[in-house]
RNA sequence: CGGGAUGUAGCGCAGCCUGGUAGCGCACCUGCUUGGGGUGCAGGUGGUCGGAGGUUCAAAUCCUCUCAUCCCGACCA
């Protein structure tokens, strides 16, 4: 059942008024994080961290499961490093951020701060490579980043960010190919299942891939506002990144052989896609797999009388319970603040189940439980507390992941004529498949002229040619296009 | 990096035009009260007015520069 009409929390913006300032205000005041003194860095504030180690703990799991191993590299890249893969050097100089000064003296070559590690790790892995038998070196790092940015928004562009970056090599083509597709699927398995936030994934175009890759595929999501968000990315380099750093091994026939090699990454990003994605007008829904608190019990203290008599014991109790069974519950106890007070608070803060206990319940040995996303209430009887509350939780992150999916499906349309494209795009905006002819300059003036781009070119499914949206020349499948986060 | 806006207590704002030693609401602290959707009353704490320089007897207020944030555009996880 549906109870009350939502309460419109009175300090955060509704989001159907002003998406990108709810988002801002929601980040703030559920304190995920906060504005730093220098431009563009933020305060990941233990809240907004904790989603983040969830995010860590599992995707760390997974990608310790395809038989990769962490490892870490050096924060500061020397200038010459970074500039032995022309492509490279050139996509990321733009936002790199220099030491020139060391102990008070200039240095005799300039450090970059890490904008990505493939320079340090791939000098590293030359020195490490020699034979087909070091194959395939499985690395995965994680750590910050720096890329200086122009404009930032706190999760979703910082001039710091931190992540996980994969370096593989492989002594085939096909290997490192597999390796590629085998980490987008990974992935978006993951963002899926995790952050219950849906993507369409696949190839990116010539000018969306990443500098010095041969094939970036990436994920990407649909955000509320109808605008695409880039989620994760996994290249495959090819021979590039080998040959520019000297890596070479002696292969079974004895020939010296570059290998080849991939990378992978996702962000804290993540943690803005998932309050993008899943938060309303009263603030945060959080997915209860990520969520640092699944469940709060909001104790209510009786007409007359003592509430540390008899309902803070049970809470405590209950509090106990849930987190023997592996539930992430938390009792507020605050007395100063009202029970009407705290459902507000932690609604905004996205905490998925909210459990109330009063002297009714009490009395009739019970718990009130009631569901974040739809304020739905039930009524359990303690015994059967447990079970019923990872069912909600469960089928909470169900539902999320169902009504974005339907939300990106309904924002998704199937365009045939240009017109169509234009007025789509400026008007709802959402994912728009269309053909398109795989030339840069088409691909370029479609985004001068409706601000979208092409975010991936999905390859499941039987290849229908057509033609190009724009220009009508052939078109080997249809791609996604969006305008871009 | 261009165009626009903003910056005064933790948050939201007034004061600036017309210079004269800083105010309101919320939050916070104390006490009582209240408690199943943001209780009420009383009393209190807290600000070198984003920063630097200038004009002036005197600057939150006028001038210059600078930094940050937000919005709109060109480049990017």
């Amino acid at each position: 059942m549906n109870n009350e009409k939502a309460p419109t929390l009175k300090d955060v913006t509704p989001r159907s008024q002003d998406y990108s300032q709810w988002y801002l205000d929601v980040v703030l005041k559920a304190e995920l994080a906060d504005y730093g003194p220098v431009k563009g860095c933020m305060v990941i504030r233990p809240y907004g961290y904790a989603i983040w180690e969830a995010i860590q703990a599992e995707l760390d799991r997974r990608i310790k499961a395809t038989g990769a191993v962490n490892a870490y590299f050096p924060l500061f890249i020397p200038k010459s490093f970074l500039e032995k893969e022309k492509e490279h050097v050139e996509g990321f100089s733009p936002e790199c951020a220099w030491v020139t000064i060391g102990g008070g003296e200039q240095l005799e070559e300039p450090l970059a701060i890490r904008p990505t590690s493939e320079a340090m790790i791939c000098s590293m892995y030359a020195k490490w490579v020699n034979s087909w038998r070091d194959l395939p070196v499985l690395i995965n790092q994680w750590c910050n980043v720096v890329r200086w940015e122009k404009v930032t928004r706190p999760f979703l562009r910082t001039t710091e960010f931190l992540w996980q970056e994969g370096h593989t090599l492989h002594a085939t083509e096909t290997e490192a190919e597999e390796r590629t597709v085998m980490m987008l699927d990974l992935y978006r398995a993951f963002v899926e299942e995790m952050l219950a936030v849906p993507v369409v994934h696949g190839p990116k175009s010539e000018r969306e891939k990443f500098a010095g890759a041969k094939t970036t595929y990436a994920i990407e999501a649909l955000m509320g506002d109808g605008k695409a968000l880039q989620a994760g990315t996994s290249h495959n380099l090819g021979q590039q990144f080998g040959k520019a750093y000297g890596i070479e091994f002696l292969d079974q026939n004895m020939q010296r052989t570059v290998p080849w090699s991939t990378s992978w990454g996702m962000t804290t990003r993540l943690i803005g896609a998932a309050v993008m994605t899943h938060g309303d007008d009263s603030g945060l829904i959080l997915p209860p797999r990520v969520a640092p608190i699944q469940v709060v019990i909001v104790p209510i203290p009786p007409r007359k009388g003592d509430w540390s008599v008899e309902i803070l014991p049970k809470a405590r109790e209950i509090l106990a319970t849930l987190r023997a069974a592996g539930i992430r519950a938390h009792l507020d106890d605050r007395d100063t603040q009202q029970p009407g007070y705290k459902y507000a608070d932690w609604e905004m803060r996205g905490v998925p189940v909210r459990l109330e206990i009063g002297p009714k319940d009490v009395e009739k040995q019970q718990v009130v439980l009631v569901r974040r996303d739809n304020r739905a209430k039930s009524f359990v009887p303690m015994p059967g507390l447990v079970p019923a509350a990872s069912a909600l939780l469960t089928s909470l992150q169900g539902d999320l992941l169902l009504r974005a999916r339907r939300f990106t499906e309904e924002n998704t349309t199937r365009v045939a004529s240009y017109d169509e494209f234009k007025s789509r795009m400026a008007d709802k905006r959402g994912f728009l498949v269309a053909d398109w002819c795989r030339d840069g300059a088409c691909e370029a003036a479609i985004k001068d002229e409706t601000k979208a781009t092409v975010r991936v070119i999905p390859q499941e499914g039987e290849a229908v040619p057509g033609t190009c949206v724009r220009c009508g020349r052939p078109s080997p499948r249809p791609a996604y296009f969006a305008q871009a986060y």
